[in-house]
DNA sequence: TTATCGATGGTA
DNA sequence: ACCATCGATAAA
């Protein structure tokens, strides 16, 4: 079942919250690959300079201003895409990154998708995706095993030394101890066998 | 282990 | 010219 309308209907910070544990599905060429939200990041708006919505209204950003619940894929470096989820009420130009997802299904359990750029390569999402609909049947996202509050952690956003004040922000949250998260906290110890 | 560098193309 | 990244390579 996907998540319905209103769940995006809210804040970019309380939706990438509640997408912490969420399954996101890519159904298409006769195969299903989902992964498991470990990791994301709130853009909440266009007063908020590392949004890309703070550079106004453009074709590209057009789709941030529009009705929450489609998706914002972006092209970036030329080389990897990144996928977002747009929240919040039509109007209000915020979205939420997927930073990155543990494998469920379809994929490799040892298939990398730490890292907005690698989840996408992984499930196959590219710009053909832009502005599609996440109630579409060939993408779309479901409930998955619930993240508890004591999971959850929070950090500043990554890569966007350029928003000033607003890189400082902890609108980055990601699933405490996953070995999935783009970039751990803590260096943890290697792993012994 | 961390640091640096360059690939590569849409967007403005 | 800039960039919500990644992977290869160098340095330590």
């Amino acid at each position: 079942m996907s998540l319905p309308l209103s769940f995006y209907a809210r804040p970019a910070l309380t939706v990438a919250r509640e997408l912490l544990g969420a399954h996101l599905v890519v159904d298409e060429g006769g195969w299903r690959r989902v992964g498991r939200i470990v990791e994301t990041e709130a853009y909440v708006g266009e007063h908020d300079l590392a949004c890309h919505a703070a550079k106004g209204r453009t074709p590209r950003t057009e789709v941030l201003f529009g009705p929450p619940g489609r998706a914002y894929v972006y092209l970036i470096y030329g080389m990897y895409h990144c996928f977002n989820v747009v929240t919040d009420v039509e109007g209000v130009a915020s979205a939420v990154l997927v930073r990155a997802v543990e494998p469920v299904e379809g994929l490799s359990p040892e298939a990398r998708t730490d890292g907005p750029g690698r989840l996408c390569r992984a499930l196959g999402l590219t710009l053909a995706h832009n502005r599609w609909d996440l109630a579409s049947e060939r993408l779309h996202l479901e409930a998955g095993r619930a993240v508890t509050e004591v999971e959850v952690e929070r950090g500043p956003r990554i890569g966007v030394d350029y928003a000033g004040e607003w890189a400082l922000e902890p609108y980055r949250l990601w699933v405490r101890g996953s070995q999935h998260v783009s970039r751990p906290p803590v260096r943890r110890r290697r792993e012994r066998a």
